[in-house]
DNA sequence: TCGGTCACG
DNA sequence: ACGTACGTGACCGAA
C-alpha cells in the first residue's frame, strides 16, 4: 500500500510558458510579474487538484549545460532569455519559500535531467508521481508509475499522459519519443533530426522499424528514393540528435523522494509574497482576504411614486433626467414591465408600472424632446411599445456611448457599462432577484432601491462617456448614426416578419420523413445504431469500427466535420449519407423547430432582436431568433425563406443588397488604381481577379479560375494569410502563396494598404473605419507570433468590415427617415449585413425599387460607386 | 457549461 | 513558442 503522490515541476518550463502566454503584468513596483502569476495559478492547480503529499521544483543552472560539450549548437536558435523573463526566476523561488515547497538546481544539468532521475528513483521505489511541463520531450520518461501532465493553450489546460495515452496518440511506447525525436529533430531546440522528416514520417518508420537504429540499419527497406538518400546522409545527425534528445537519469544528486515530503504552506505566510506581487485576485484561494476597495454605490434615498403622491414630483418632469426602465425576463419581446427609475438633481424615485400607466403627465414627458440620459434604448423603446407606451427624446444612451469607447468589451449591460465608466459597482440583476427573474414578486420597495441606484448611477457615468465620445472623435458617429439607428431597429424589431407556419410545419413533415430514412440507411452500413448527431459516437464508427483513415483531430477526439467527412468521399458509402444527415438536421431542429419555437403568440410573426453592441468590427447581431443566418447556399435550405411572407394580402416581399460592398471599400480606403477602375468599369472584379492572377483574357477565363479567385479576394479581406489560403481551396501552400504574390503584384495598392495599416495599429494601438468608429488591437505588439498575427489580420480586416457596416447603418437610418417623409406603407423589416429586406404594397413597388437603391448606393460617397441588387416576390426565397 | 458543428455575410 | 483565414448565433451531446 503506497499512497505518496509525488510532484515534479519543470520550473523554468513552467515559467516561458507562463511569460509568453500573458501579457506582461506590472506591479506597482514596475517589477514584471507574469511568469511569476502563470507559475502561481499552474502551482495552485496542482496542489489544490492533486493533493501532492511529496513536491519539488526543478530548474535548469544557469551555467553551460553539458549537452554543449557535444554540440556547439545545442539552443543555439532560441532566442535568448527576455529579460523581462530572467528577472522573474529570482522571484518565482521566492516564491516557492512562501510555500515552503523545495526547489534545486545541479550545476551543469538542465531541469530534464534532475527530473530524469528522480522519477527512475520513483519508478524503482513505485511511487506514483506526476511530472508538470510544457516540454513535450518528458513523455519520454512516462512509465507504470509516472504520468506527465502537459501544459496545453496557454497555460490554462493540462493533457494527462500515461502509457496508454502516448499509444493512443503516436502508436509509441514512451522511450520511443527520442527515437521520434532523433529523426524528426527539433527547431526550438535546434536539434536537426533528418532533413525531409517531418513528425508523419518519423511516426510511419518507427511503426514498421521499433527505433531509429533499426532505420538506420534497415535503409535498403525505406521506401521512397528521397528518403532513403536523407537517412544515409544525416545518419550522424539523426543519432547525434537521439542523444541530444535523451533526458539523462543519473545526475549525481543525494536527493531521496522521502526527504521531500511536502506538509502544505502557511496561508499567512503566502499571503505575505502575494501581496508584494500584488496577486489580489488569488488571495482568497490560499485562505487570505483580498485586500479590495469598495467600490460599491452606498444606497439611494428614493420615493416610489403613487397616485397619491405624484403632484409632488412633477417638477422633476424636465429637460434634465436620467431613465432607467426596469423589465421582468430577458425576451424584450415578451418581458413584463415593472418600473421606471428617474433621477433629476440627484433626486431619485422610483415608477411602478402601474402608476406609470395611470400617470398621464409622465407618458406626456416620456414622449417629450427632452433630452434623456438611459441605457439601452433600442431595449426600452421595444418593451414600451409592447404595453403601448412610446418613449421618444432620449440624447444619451450609455449603452452605445460605452460600445463606442471600446466595442470589444465582453459585455454592455447597465452594471458592467458603470463600473468601468464610473468605477462603481452595484448588485447584478441575479444578485438581486435570484437566478430566474421574478422582479414581479419583488415589493416595490426592494425593486425600487435597486432600480434607484441603477438611474443613480446612469447620472454617474454619463459625463465620463460623453468626454470619452469627443476625445476619440466620435461622437458624430455616436449622435448622428448609433442613436437615431437604435430608434429604426426598434421598429424593425417590434414590426416582427410574417411566417407561414404552415409552410414551415410541412417542411418539417418531409424532412422528419427523410431523416428517419437516412438514420435506417445509415446505421444499416454502419452494421448498428448510434447516435449520428454524436460526433464522439460518430467519429467510433467511422474511423475504429469502419476503419477509415483519420484526417484531423479535435481536443476531444476524430474531427468529424464537413471538411473531413468530404475528404472521405468515395472511401465508404456511408459518407455521403451522414452528410447529408447533417445538413437535413440542421435545417430540422435550427430553421424548422426553432424558427416555429420563436413565432410571437400574439402577432404570429418573428421578431428578432439585434444586438447593437455586440460585434467589435460595428456590425449587427441577430438573436431570439437569428434572422441573419437563415439557409440560402444549398437549394434544400433555400426553401425555408419560402415561408418568409408578407403581412397583407397583395404585399411583396423586396430586398436589396450591395454587390462586394467589402472590396469596394478596399479600393476606396486603399486607393488601389487597378481595383479602383475595376470597378469603375463596372468589371465582375472576381473574374477580373481571374485575368490578373492567372494572367488571361477575359473570355479565357474558366468558372474554376473564377471560383479560385473569388477565394483570394476573400483572402484579400480577412487579412490574408497562404495557410489560410491553402486550407480553402484545398491546394499546397506554395501554390496558395504565388497566388497572393500575383495579386500583389497587380493590386499594389492593396499590399501597400495592408502594410500601412498594420503599422498605424502599432504606432496608434487601434484602428478605425469611415466613419471613424474604432477597435483598440493591443496584441497587436505580442511577443506571441500566433497572438500578433491575429491582430495584424483583424487590423487588415476591420477597416473594411466595420466601414462596410457603417455604410448600411447609414443607408438605415436615411432609409426610415425617407418612408416617413413619403408617408409610405412601406416597412423595413431585416437587415442582414448587406442586405435590407422590406414589405411592400404593391402600389409602391415602383417607387421602393427606386428610393431603395439610391437610398443605399447613396448613403455615403466613395472613389469608387456602390451598386444595389433590388429583387421582389412574394416570399423571401423569391426575391431571386 | 463547453466544445464541435454548421448556418449566414 | 507555434497554429491560421474575418465577423456572428443556435443546436446538440457529453461532462
Amino acid at each position: 500500500m503506497n499512497n505518496k503522490k509525488f510532484i515534479i515541476l519543470d520550473g523554468n518550463s513552467i515559467a516561458y510558458r507562463a511569460f509568453y502566454a500573458l501579457p506582461l503584468l506590472n506591479n506597482a513596483s514596475g517589477l514584471h510579474t507574469n511568469a511569476v502569476y502563470g507559475f502561481t495559478t499552474m502551482l495552485l492547480k496542482i496542489l489544490e487538484e492533486q493533493k501532492p503529499t511529496h513536491l519539488l521544483v526543478a530548474f535548469d543552472a544557469g551555467k553551460v549545460v553539458f549537452r554543449h560539450e557535444d554540440y556547439q549548437d545545442y539552443k543555439a536558435g532560441r532566442a535568448r532569455t527576455p529579460g523581462e523573463l530572467s528577472e522573474q526566476f529570482p522571484y518565482i523561488r521566492e516564491l516557492l519559500d512562501h510555500f515552503k515547497i523545495k526547489h534545486i538546481e545541479q550545476e551543469g544539468y538542465e531541469a530534464d535531467d534532475i527530473i530524469g532521475t528522480l522519477t527512475l528513483q520513483a519508478d524503482q521505489e513505485a511511487i506514483p508521481t506526476v511530472i508538470v511541463t510544457g516540454d513535450k520531450d518528458m513523455l519520454q520518461l512516462v512509465s507504470e508509475y509516472v504520468q506527465v501532465a502537459l501544459i496545453r493553450r496557454g497555460i490554462s489546460e493540462v493533457e494527462w499522459y500515461t502509457p496508454a495515452t502516448i499509444k493512443e496518440e503516436y502508436g509509441l511506447a514512451p522511450n520511443q519519443i527520442i527515437d521520434l525525436k532523433g529523426l524528426m529533430g527539433d527547431t526550438s531546440d535546434n536539434i536537426p533530426g533528418v532533413p525531409g522528416v517531418g513528425e508523419k514520417t518519423a511516426l510511419k518508420l518507427l511503426h514498421q522499424f521499433d527505433s531509429m537504429e533499426r532505420v538506420l540499419d534497415s535503409i535498403d527497406e525505406v521506401s521512397g528514393k528521397r528518403l532513403k538518400e536523407n537517412l544515409e546522409k544525416y545518419r550522424d545527425d539523426a543519432v547525434m540528435s537521439k542523444e541530444l534528445a535523451t533526458i539523462h537519469r543519473s545526475v549525481p544528486i543525494e536527493l531521496p523522494i522521502d526527504s521531500l515530503l511536502y506538509t502544505g504552506y502557511e496561508s499567512e505566510e503566502v499571503g505575505k509574497i502575494f501581496e508584494k506581487f500584488e496577486f489580489n485576485s488569488l488571495m482568497e484561494r490560499v485562505g487570505q482576504e483580498a485586500t479590495v476597495e469598495d467600490k460599491s454605490l452606498a444606497e439611494v434615498d428614493f420615493t416610489i411614486v403613487t397616485e397619491e403622491n405624484w403632484d409632488d414630483f412633477e417638477t422633476m418632469l424636465c429637460d434634465d433626467c436620467c431613465l432607467y426602465v426596469e423589465l421582468d425576463g430577458t425576451n424584450v419581446h415578451r418581458a413584463e414591465l415593472i418600473g421606471f427609475g428617474l433621477e433629476h438633481d440627484e433626486k431619485v424615485v422610483y415608477i411602478p408600472y402601474q402608476t406609470a400607466k395611470q400617470w398621464t403627465g409622465f407618458q406626456e414627458w416620456l414622449q417629450a424632446d427632452n433630452g434623456k440620459v438611459v441605457h439601452d434604448l433600442k431595449q426600452a423603446k421595444v418593451a414600451l411599445a409592447w404595453h403601448d407606451l412610446r418613449i421618444e427624446g432620449v440624447a444619451l444612451d450609455i449603452m452605445l456611448a460605452s460600445y463606442l469607447i471600446n466595442p470589444s468589451e465582453s459585455k454592455f449591460d447597465l452594471q458592467e457599462v458603470v463600473k468601468r465608466a464610473s468605477g462603481q459597482t452595484i448588485l447584478s440583476d441575479e444578485e438581486v432577484y435570484g437566478k430566474k427573474a421574478v422582479k414581479n414578486k419583488l415589493d416595490a420597495e426592494q425593486v425600487g432601491a435597486h432600480v434607484a441606484k441603477k438611474v443613480t448611477l446612469i447620472r454617474k457615468s454619463q459625463q465620463a462617456l460623453s468626454e470619452q465620445l469627443q476625445e476619440a472623435d466620435m461622437s458624430a458617429l455616436f449622435h448622428d448614426l448609433e442613436m437615431p439607428l437604435a430608434s429604426v431597429l426598434a421598429e424593425m424589431e417590434y414590426t416582427g416578419i410574417n411566417v407561414d407556419l404552415q409552410q414551415l410545419k410541412g417542411m418539417g413533415q418531409q424532412l422528419e420523413g427523410q431523416l428517419s430514412d437516412l438514420t435506417n440507411e445509415i446505421h444499416q452500413q454502419a452494421g448498428q445504431q448510434f447516435n449520428i448527431n454524436s460526433p464522439k459516437q460518430l467519429g467510433e464508427i467511422l474511423f475504429d469500427k469502419l476503419g477509415l483513415p483519420v484526417i484531423k483531430k479535435t481536443k476531444t477526439g476524430y474531427s468529424t466535420n464537413a471538411d473531413v467527412l468530404d475528404k472521405l468521399q468515395g472511401q465508404h458509402e456511408i459518407i455521403p449519407q451522414i452528410l447529408h444527415y447533417r445538413q437535413l438536421g440542421k435545417l430540422y431542429s435550427t430553421y424548422i423547430e426553432g424558427l416555429i419555437k420563436e413565432i410571437h403568440p400574439q402577432t404570429g410573426r418573428l421578431h428578432t432582436s439585434y444586438n447593437q453592441a455586440t460585434t467589435a468590427t460595428g456590425r449587427l447581431s441577430s438573436v431570439e431568433p437569428n434572422l441573419q443566418n437563415i439557409p440560402i447556399r444549398l437549394e434544400e435550405g433555400r426553401r425555408i425563406r419560402q415561408s418568409f411572407v408578407p403581412s397583407e394580402d397583395s404585399w411583396v416581399i423586396l430586398s436589396a443588397d450591395y454587390s462586394q460592398i467589402e472590396l469596394r471599400v478596399l479600393a476606396h480606403i486603399a486607393g488601389d488604381e487597378n481595383l479602383v477602375e475595376a470597378f469603375l468599369q463596372g468589371a465582375d472584379i472576381h473574374t477580373k481577379t481571374a485575368m490578373n492572377v492567372f494572367g488571361v483574357l477575359a473570355d479565357d477565363v474558366t468558372s474554376d479560375m473564377r471560383r479560385q479567385a473569388k477565394a483570394v479576394n476573400f483572402g484579400i479581406i480577412y487579412g490574408i494569410s497562404d495557410y489560410g489560403l491553402s486550407q480553402n481551396l484545398n491546394i499546397t501552400r506554395k501554390e496558395a502563396a504565388s497566388f497572393i504574390e500575383r495579386y500583389f503584384d497587380v493590386f499594389q495598392g492593396v499590399q501597400e494598404y495592408m502594410k500601412d495599416i498594420v503599422e498605424k495599429a502599432k504606432q496608434d494601438g487601434y484602428v478605425t473605419t469611415l466613419l471613424n468608429r474604432r477597435r483598440y488591437l493591443p496584441e497587436i505588439t505580442h511577443r506571441n507570433f500566433n497572438i500578433r498575427s491575429f491582430a495584424e489580420r483583424t487590423a487588415m480586416n476591420t477597416p473594411i468590415q466595420g466601414s462596410a457596416a457603417d455604410i448600411i447603418k447609414l443607408a438605415m437610418v436615411n432609409m426610415s427617415r425617407a418612408l416617413t417623409e413619403k408617408k409610405l406603407r412601406s416597412r423595413m423589416l431585416l437587415q442582414v449585413h448587406d442586405e435590407l429586406v422590406f414589405e411592400v404594397p404593391k402600389e409602391e413597388l415602383e417607387q421602393m425599387k427606386q428610393l431603395v437603391a439610391e437610398t443605399m448606393e447613396q448613403a455615403i460617397t466613395l472613389r469608387v460607386p456602390l451598386k444595389v441588387e433590388v429583387s421582389w416576390g412574394d416570399t423571401w426565397y423569391d426575391t431571386k
